[in-house]
DNA sequence: TCATTAAATTGTT
DNA sequence: AACAATTTAATGA
């Protein structure tokens, strides 16, 4: 890929000219289509990976068979460098919620990065300080059994600004994406966003979530 | 550019 | 799970 490409990529701006030259060397550039499957748990997909436009569903099969879902990851988020880093196989499925751009790195170009530029760790202690916090709430709020409130949390989520950073106030989310990811009904869903609007935190638009209050959101219900 | 049609999305039963 | 209503996207004049 070319360097030029690779700037619109928010670590990019942590990266020294020649840093952004050896990694754009050893990134590329995949679509996946909606409901495909971009690896399943137990894969060896040794590669970091960054959303450049679309929608991503981190998720697991309980022993029951009930999928969990962990988080969703939009546009200019970055996941997978555990594995990346531990050299082990995934442990959760990534599945593509709607028609997805994705830019994949291999595991000798990160670990060079890492290894070697100083702004590229900034970057990634940056960015597992903030999923550390969003997992640890997430262990809170398996025990809301409100719905409105484990939609308006998602919703907080994807705005999440260090972890999406393409994503602003504005989701390109169906409502039927946001059941997949609350791991509710879309009827619940839809009930639930009204109770948002109602409440001023978000408006809703076809195939379009705008918030207007990203604090309220996340603090939904306590 | 505008009208018609098909598809997608939403809200409700 | 299935329905009707609404909005967007696609097609072709």
């Amino acid at each position: 890929m070319k360097s030029e490409q690779l700037r619109a990529v928010i670590w990019a701006n942590d990266l020294s000219e020649p840093e952004l030259t050896r990694a754009s060397a050893g990134v590329v550039e995949r679509r996946f289509q909606k409901g495909s499957y971009i690896c399943h748990r137990g894969d060896r997909l040794d590669q970091w990976t960054g959303v450049v436009t679309g929608l991503v569903k981190m998720s697991s099969v309980a022993r029951n068979g009930k999928a969990i879902t962990f988080a969703g990851i939009g546009a200019g988020g970055w996941f997978g460098e555990g594995t990346v880093i531990k050299n082990e196989a995934r442990k959760y499925d990534l599945v593509a919620l709607r028609d997805t751009r994705l830019l994949l790195m291999n595991a000798a170009t990160f670990r060079w990065l890492s290894e070697n530029s100083l702004g590229f760790n900034r970057f990634l202690v940056r960015q597992l300080n903030e999923r550390l916090a969003q997992f640890i709430a997430a262990t809170e709020y398996e025990r809301l059994l409100k719905p409105a409130t484990r939609v308006a949390r998602h919703l907080a989520w994807l705005c999440n600004p260090v972890l999406n950073p393409h994503v602003h106030d504005r989701i390109e989310i169906t409502q039927e994406e946001l059941s997949l990811l609350a791991a509710v009904s879309r009827p619940v869903v839809s009930k639930s966003l009204q109770t948002l609007k109602q409440a001023g935190l978000i408006e809703v638009e076809h195939g379009v979530i705008v918030i207007r209050n990203l604090a309220g959101l996340a603090d939904f219900g306590n």
